[in-house]
DNA sequence: CTTATTGCTGACCTAAAAGACAAGTTGTTG
DNA sequence: CAACAACTTGTCTTTTAGGTCAGCAATAAG
């Protein structure tokens, strides 16, 4: 799973034999990876220093240093890390008997649920796309192109047999994606605008409830076939 | 239109004698403007300097800072120039004898063309939200949360004498608004998927359509009354 | 137990970036 | 056209941030 960035990565392969100390460095690199990651929402990559981001996981910035020799690495690492999770949860693959609209149920609820467990993730995901996807751009090409031309085929082969209305399937997909995402990234406008502090369950179970009907809605999904 | 934050703005509000200064002033802070908000959009706020953005701008540094004595006043400026376009262009107001599925049409077609047409702005504000609205939060409780609970209001209303179908009127907006901005904030991505340089003139036409029908069989708009 | 490896720290160094200041230039106005 | 205001630039200071390096501490391996 190491193939996603040419050679700078850190790679981490080295058969593992869980010592006192390579247990202590797990740890302290998946809590220097969530304190980046938590950071690098908030403020961005250049707003993030390592200095901040050592004092946030509560070591010092010569140790970070020692963990991540470069910002830019780390970086990449906090987005493979968001990358990995997608993919391993994305796929919009055709179960055997499963009809459209159930496909389309759980892809809408899978990617609701992403926007839930990892917001900090996919802001730093969203930060990067909207700065013109510098680190990501050779990633989308390479992996989720094909992806997404594999899934429009798909919505097209329903289209051509009937099961649902006569849509655009790239757009179907933006929409989706813009649609679910905007949980995560645009959280705080949301609680403005509920009057909340934070966005509970009730309000993702809301807001599941609500894209997932737009969605079929919009699909004109027949339910039998 | 100077009620937007406390005291920090820069108010130019003299007479405007159009003299050859002040003519030049307005055409330079303009283009300082322009220049702030492409920097902003792609590098974020600290990833943006006052010398690339003078560089942008075709002028020093220093005469920068005569204009925008510090950053932050620029940054705000930005957003707020972005904001009274918003607002000036956005009104959901039910006008006389529209039906709900023409008032929306119109709707999403607006901010489709606010996309397109100011897609830095779009992406400043996209940064801005994202990071938790350090700057624009008190805007939204106090300009864009009133208008939301109206507009709410009015799809409730709508709900109530059977216009539309039982959908979910708030949560309805967050994918308006998603599914809209995601064309100037996520461009980058689709222009990857869809194997283009740019998305032109006819991508943002089968956006809009692709769009403006969702949202409307979402609605189940009955056409006649 | 002692040697090698890994983890960690403090003292630097360099570059960039915000912006203060003073001095010069250009345009405006009585 | 003289005096004043608006504009522009070069120089300098301070702060911050990324990163190096040498050495000390803890742990693992023989």
């Amino acid at each position: 799973m190491y193939f996603l960035f040419k050679a700078d990565w850190i790679l981490v392969e080295k058969k593992a034999k869980r010592t006192k100390q390579s247990i202590n460095r797990e740890e302290l690199e998946s809590r220097i990876l969530r304190s980046a990651e938590v950071l690098f929402a908030e403020k961005g990559y250049s707003g993030s220093s390592m200095e901040a981001i050592a004092v946030t996981a509560n070591i010092s910035k010569q140790n970070l240093i020692y963990y991540f020799p470069n910002k830019e690495l780390l970086y990449k690492r906090v987005l493979k890390e968001m990358l990995d999770i997608w993919i391993e949860k994305l796929s919009f693959l055709e179960t055997q008997g499963d009809t459209p609209e159930a496909v389309i149920r759980r892809y809408v609820r899978e990617k609701m649920q992403l926007s839930r467990m990892y917001p900090n993730g996919s802001k730093v995901f969203a930060h990067e796309i909207i700065s013109g996807a510098p680190v990501l751009k050779e990633y989308l090409i390479s992996h989720l192109k094909p992806q997404f031309d594999r899934d429009v085929m798909l919505v097209k082969s329903w289209i051509n047999k009937g099961l649902v209305d006569d849509i655009d399937p790239e757009h179907l997909f933006f929409t989706i994606w813009a649609a679910t995402q905007t949980y995560a990234d645009f959280s705080v406008q949301m609680e403005v605008l509920l009057g909340k502090h934070r966005l509970d369950e009730d309000d993702f179970e809301r807001a599941e409830l609500a894209v997932t009907d737009f969605v079929v809605r919009a699909l004109g999904a027949k339910k039998n076939n």
